[in-house]
DNA sequence: AATCAGTTGCAAATGGTTTGCAATTAAAAT
DNA sequence: ATTTTAATTGCAAACCATTTGCAACTGATT
């Protein structure tokens, strides 16, 4: 798939070079699963679940469980950032070079949109938490749950 | 958040009678196992897995699925509060009579300590993250996580 | 082309949670 | 106090997301 007209194809051309350097670089393969999920990834602006990988993928194209580890291994090459809904599911969103990924979303309880945050617990309320009961290296985790202007009757 | 001494006691024995009758008015039947769950409940501080309140049952008391199925009553008649610390089991607390049990835990990363957190993520933020997005009846969870002072090295 | 470490598919195993069903029991009715 | 009725329980099987063992395979390097 190579289209040098608009500026944001050239955008991803080199988001999935960075990403394949990347794998390179910790001596990790560039196997035609891991090109299509990286693909996948890419091209979706929102967290997505293995299944829902599994399920864009090309019948037959990677096996579930290599997907499950694809991610595990990105996960922890920092590639991508693992998201928890509270229903059951993993949900995993591609992260650019430098970055930590962290960020948050408002998910309709009744459709399951989603929609990306741009605001975070404030910071120095955060490191009052930490000194305050003696912890070191505090993050967390926060997702807003609500209905969604289409699903409001 | 920490009262001791006589107050407390007291103040479980009422709760206990305000549990049961709460049961009672929603014609739910005050059993054995769901008594035992109960007294578990109420003499612990923090979120409670399903398998550990099982382990603090005496053998045979009840059965797994019994505490699976009082959970999700007690959940559903707001009696527990369901969090999630994002290690694959869900935890309860008892949620007093009035209250929501709205609230926030900091965990301990490497010895999985929790400690009751009072702030909350600002109301007002809140409020403009749903109207931004067209959301109503929008909720947050939120927990953080960190080392506890005894496990750093 | 040969080599080797990293990868994959498949099936089986895990771990948390749910469910069908027949037997049991708390609470209401008699 | 006994009967009646609907809720509850235990047990085993079912589910679902995720992980893992292993033999076959493949990308990258030599």
């Amino acid at each position: 798939m190579k289209k040098t007209c608009a500026h944001k194809h050239t955008e991803k051309k080199q988001e999935l070079a960075s990403l394949t350097g990347r794998l390179r670089r910790e001596s990790r393969k560039i196997t035609g699963p891991r090109a299509a999920i990286l693909e996948i990834l890419r091209h979706h602006p929102h967290p997505l679940t293995n299944k829902e990988i599994f399920a864009e993928l090309p019948k037959g194209e990677c096996d579930l469980a290599t997907i499950y580890r694809a991610m595990q291994m990105l996960e922890k090459l920092g590639m991508v950032k693992r998201f928890d809904f509270g229903d059951g599911a993993a949900r995993f969103e591609l992260v650019g070079e430098g970055d930590d990924g962290h960020h948050h979303h408002l998910i309709c309880t009744r459709c399951a949109e989603v929609v990306e945050i741009g605001e975070c617990f404030p910071e120095e309320i955060e490191r009052r938490i930490a000194r305050a009961n003696g912890f070191t290296g505090v993050t967390h985790r926060l997702e807003f749950f609500g209905l969604c202007p289409g699903c409001q009757k």
